[in-house]
DNA sequence: CGCATATCAGATGAACTGAAATAT
DNA sequence: CATATTTCAGTTTATCTGATATGC
């Protein structure tokens, strides 16, 4: 491949990579880094996003983690379960009662949480080191606005 | 500084999500869609993704494909040899020699990458429907200079 | 021979489906 | 009883690691 090959006016291709696909690429290169990054701390990338997701929901069950997420019960409840035995998290009944067990990150599992934060700020600083300070907040609430209308809307995929 | 907005005192939550979260919640949301849609057209995600990555790189070897999605050169030549017997993707000798067998999309495997294209683009048709034209060329050029920021710098990790 | 590619084979992990127990 | 959460058990799928063959 050392040949640069003469497409010619290549540079008009035919179709335009869609912005999903360039989501999904990206995330696959953060991930190669994060989970080797995350291993040095004894957690995966899963847990990690599970204590994130914990921290922005105090008090969340696991079905509603699972929810958020995109995952079963099931498999949710195997990594908050996980979590609480190495006391990461912390769960008791719900006050209203149910079955319900509301989690909560530890002390232990805050800490956890900070350390992990600033690997993955590192790797971060490389990523975003092209952008300027506007440009990041533009493409967080961007991300977010993206996040929020395929979580609200999937009624309209074809609920009744 | 060219506004005093500032995160002030004001909404001085305990911490911000970082971007790669985002990124990893919408990477969720998409593929959950995503996921079921390509489904109705007999093709997993990840085999999209190889034909859409065949589109932008034509003549890519099942190596290369592997070192650009990540993942190891078994894991991509499962998927392409899958892709070649099904027909939607062609392997001929490369011209230079050596082992190396340049793939490329078929007329079938172009019109199937189309067929998947319109389903992705109704999801994205829902993600982006609150963003303006200008927003999602931005995006796009944002995304795509994050991932590259990952890719070139792969030596970076360990030095300064 | 060294190096890269392609491919065969077994091992692993993280998700899933199904079913059961608990609590209002 | 109906519903929701949690949890147990088995299964599938997609990846990985290891090893082998081929071709400069």
């Amino acid at each position: 491949m050392s040949s640069p090959r003469g497409q010619g006016a290549a540079s008009a291709t035919a179709a335009a990579p869609r912005l999903s696909y360039l989501v999904f690429r990206l995330e696959r290169r953060i991930r190669a880094r994060l989970d080797q990054a995350l291993a040095q701390h004894g957690v995966t990338t899963t847990e990690y996003m599970a204590l994130s997701e914990l921290r922005l929901r105090d008090g969340a069950s696991s079905a509603q983690l699972a929810r958020i997420a995109f995952v079963t019960p099931q498999a949710m409840n195997l990594v908050i379960r996980d979590l609480e035995g190495r006391g990461l998290i912390r769960r008791e009944a719900h006050p209203n009662g149910g079955r319900v067990l509301r989690a909560s990150l530890s002390r232990d599992g805050k800490a956890l949480l900070r350390r992990c934060d600033r690997a993955l700020d590192e790797i971060e600083r490389v990523m975003l080191a092209a952008l300027e300070q506007d440009d990041r907040k533009n493409l967080g609430d961007r991300l977010t606005e993206c996040a929020h209308a395929l979580q609200a809307d999937a009624s309209t995929t074809g609920h009744a």
